[in-house]
DNA sequence: TCGCTAACGAACAAAACGTCCGATTTGTAC
DNA sequence: GTACAAATCGGACGTTTTGTTCGTTAGCGA
């Protein structure tokens, strides 16, 4: 990709990100985008064709990144999900979400953070889905897997919307451990 | 009110769900709802100051209603949450979006989804703090109350879109048990 | 019946959309 | 370094939506 066509994505991503930190989806206009972008209007059209493909684009990046970095991650920290959080891949997600994703983490505590809940809630779903459930790890309690599945995915991300809602006052372990003990009975 | 005033914000909130209940919120113009519903462009805004008021009336009647209902069952059937889902008030509210309230059952599953889901999640909150925590059965897992009553209204609105995501298969019951089954093993 | 007011519809300015094109700048390959 | 390719720019465009105004018509309720 030439440098100039990835100076110009990352200039809409970045102001993007910055009107969806405090604005509404719907409020935020492509003119909004290309003046704090500061670039052509037809430069945006050029790149994306509407604010709904600019959305899954970052989205998909965003979240893309963390799910797969967790995804990459050693068998080892899928094993005992419960008990200790210490080592479970959740733990790592949450790690991740505070060291090296700040904008990540203003997006999911911005007034438009159903989006990207929804999005990242997604992700998990794809990563508990190969992680987990290819290893017959779940449906102990006679709930079917595809419910369990959701379940999980579903409860993390609402864990970490309450944590965010209320500025994060715990720490990573132990918002870790709540989410843990929601699901550990399950399994 | 007016006769007349009834008949228009009938018409208009007529027009609206079948909107949303096929189209993305994003989409719709007030344009397609004044055509739709049939009235003056004038008359819509003499209702609604802007579509998210509509929107915001919209889901209070729909979510206002159907949790009043259940905030206003016997105290009996808020007792014994877990075990058997028979008289749980979660059932009822199950029961009653099958049997009353199908226009809320189709934005549940609709494009919108996550729009509604949000509404009725926050409708579950203010009941099962008022029901629930009023008695101080919540707690038991060492988990704060807040966190408490947030996993459950999360967890049924998760177990409601889960179940309308694929057709509503199971009954009624099945269903109830399935979400009980993820809340019982905290309280 | 009569007064009040909701609904109508035409028209309006302002804003945003999405697209065109020609000119200019900037990467990249040679 | 040069030359070609392509990305950006910026102005202009027709269209659509928005939210408001105003005079007229129609219907409700006392």
């Amino acid at each position: 990709m030439d440098r100039r066509q990835r100076k110009t994505r990352k200039a809409i991503f970045s102001a993007f990100t910055q009107l969806l930190a405090r604005k509404n989806y719907n409020e935020i206009t492509v003119q909004d985008i290309v003046e704090r972008a500061d670039i052509g209007r037809t430069t945006f059209y050029s790149h994306f064709e509407t604010k709904e493909f600019l959305l899954r684009d970052l989205c998909g990046e965003l979240f893309g990144h963390i799910i797969e970095t967790a995804m990459g991650l050693p068998k080892a920290h899928y094993h005992y999900v419960a008990c200790e959080p210490t080592d479970s891949v959740f733990l790592h997600l949450v790690r991740h979400l505070q060291e090296n994703d700040r904008s990540i983490l203003e997006l999911l505590a911005s007034p438009n953070d159903q989006i990207f809940l929804g999005y990242f809630k997604d992700g998990l779903v794809k990563m508990i889905t190969s992680q987990y459930a290819a290893e017959g790890r779940l449906g102990k309690g006679g709930l079917p897997e595809g419910f369990l599945v959701n379940h999980m995915a579903a409860s993390f991300v609402e864990t970490i919307a309450w944590w965010l809602s209320r500025g994060m006052p715990e720490s990573a372990e132990v918002i870790t451990g709540y989410f843990l003990a929601t699901v550990e009975p399950l399994l």
